[in-house]
DNA sequence: GGAGAAATTAACCCGTTGGATAAATACTGT
DNA sequence: ACAGTATTTATCCAACGGGTTAATTTCTCC
């Protein structure tokens, strides 16, 4: 991961001359370093939090001396912050590629849900970063500029579709997409990022293939049942795909 | 409520006799101590995270010397373990009070939302420590063999009341319980520990009275109609007692 | 009323950690 | 090829933080 930033770097001119001399102590490259420091505090910040953090490791992870990380970023909240400002535009514009606008409504729905479900998935350390950042009481984000200005589409979406769904009679209420969103998020976030304590007390393990199956599942039921009213039939749709036998048995 | 804590020490005997020495340097309360001790505790992991927290810091706030902690409970991290074990066992008994039989299904429901929402907008800390714990992976709840034992009453209230509610045809699915608890605690967990960093995003209060009105509102609304398919009715229900404007302007 | 145990205080120890200083090395333009 | 600048390294340090040692005060029981 942190090599193929590495190769990332463009070194402009002089490169056949570099390459020939070669008793370099030490490779110049500021973007790569820079990249390769921010990849390293992500790691480090969403695996022991904000003061759980140890410059050194970073440093290390990084492949880099202590001072780079002051000479590239900044002190130790600056890295943070840069880290935090990272992942928001990430999920930001990923958020902005996908396009709701052509599914019918359930569908489009179902998609949005599928989508945080998979982007939290993939990158387990946002879901850390903003637990941190939320035990600190958005002290930092509340500081950056650059955060405040980067809306998530989805509010927007969400409504559009929304609208869409009560006029072609797919849905029986207009719900508020603030709450919708927040709901979604919620059904995701609370499940992965709390996976470890709930694992314990459930004594199952939560993040095995079956179980995270089962999780969409239910989620995608609840969330379209609620909209169309077709309680019944969503749920064994939404069921379908696998475990068709946990949610009957329980009951 | 440090003060309320400290008054439940009961000295038995020589009550008087130590009343009239006035010249004592100190108090000698051990249980009172230990108690003060960890509340301390409580309010400093909440605060700040396991790393975060400072020793002398919970000394300072328990009116203790630092070495009090070690003599009571034991270093950081058994004192950090003794306030999950806490809150865990607080939670679970305040569960245990909550019987949902004698009511019809989606009042049960109902109640059981409002009863976690209000249980989480009560008890802040627990929900701090909870996200502490899973940021460390739940590394130390997997080693307590107290809290393990400790299940929720709510997995089975709930699948009582949604078989009763499937009979009666109030519902019109038979929902795994675990996966309806987990998105119930999801609902209101998320909204609440993320309060911080959605509310800079939003640019509005969500811990406003007005915002959590019509939070709760939304969150019965969802998984009754969910449940019954009475998508509309449900969500106007829900929403009467407080704002009702909300829904209807956004889309 | 005094001896021994329990509870509490004061002071210290030492590895860690964020951050700083200054020197060395690579690159660029001229 | 040389001067000046940008990037990187090696080393240091003062403050902090968890934990410990030893002495002091209170309680209990006989």
């Amino acid at each position: 991961m942190i090599n193929a930033i590495q190769t990332t770097t463009q070194r402009a001119p002089g490169l056949a001359k570099a390459a020939a001399k070669r008793t370099l102590k030490w490779q110049r490259d500021p973007e790569g370093m820079r990249l390769r420091i921010l990849e390293a505090a992500k790691q480090e910040f969403s695996a022991h939090g904000l003061a759980g953090a140890r410059v050194d490791r970073i440093a290390a992870k990084a492949g880099a001396n202590k001072r780079m990380l002051y000479y590239h970023v900044g002190n130790k909240d600056d890295l943070y912050l840069a880290v935090l400002e990272g992942a928001y535009d990430k999920i930001r514009s990923e958020e902005r590629g996908l396009d709701l606008e052509h599914l019918d409504p359930p569908e489009a729905i179902k998609r949005l849900i599928e989508f945080t479900w998979g982007y939290f998935l993939r990158n387990p350390e946002f879901l850390s970063l903003l637990q941190t950042e939320n035990l600190a009481r958005a002290k930092h984000l509340k500081r950056s500029t650059k955060v405040k200005s980067m809306h998530s589409p989805f509010v927007e979406m969400i409504g559009t579709v929304v609208r869409r769904g009560v006029e072609s009679g797919d849905f029986q209420v207009a719900v508020d997409p603030v709450q919708l969103y927040i709901s979604i998020a919620g059904l995701c976030f609370f499940y992965l990022s709390n996976s470890a304590t709930l694992g314990v007390i459930f004594g199952r393990d939560l993040l095995a293939k079956d179980a995270k199956d089962e999780r969409l599942a239910h989620m995608v039921g609840l969330v379209l049942a609620a909209l169309t009213g077709q309680s019944a039939v969503l749920f064994e749709i939404a069921k379908a795909p696998k475990s068709r036998a946990a949610v009957a048995q329980t009951v």
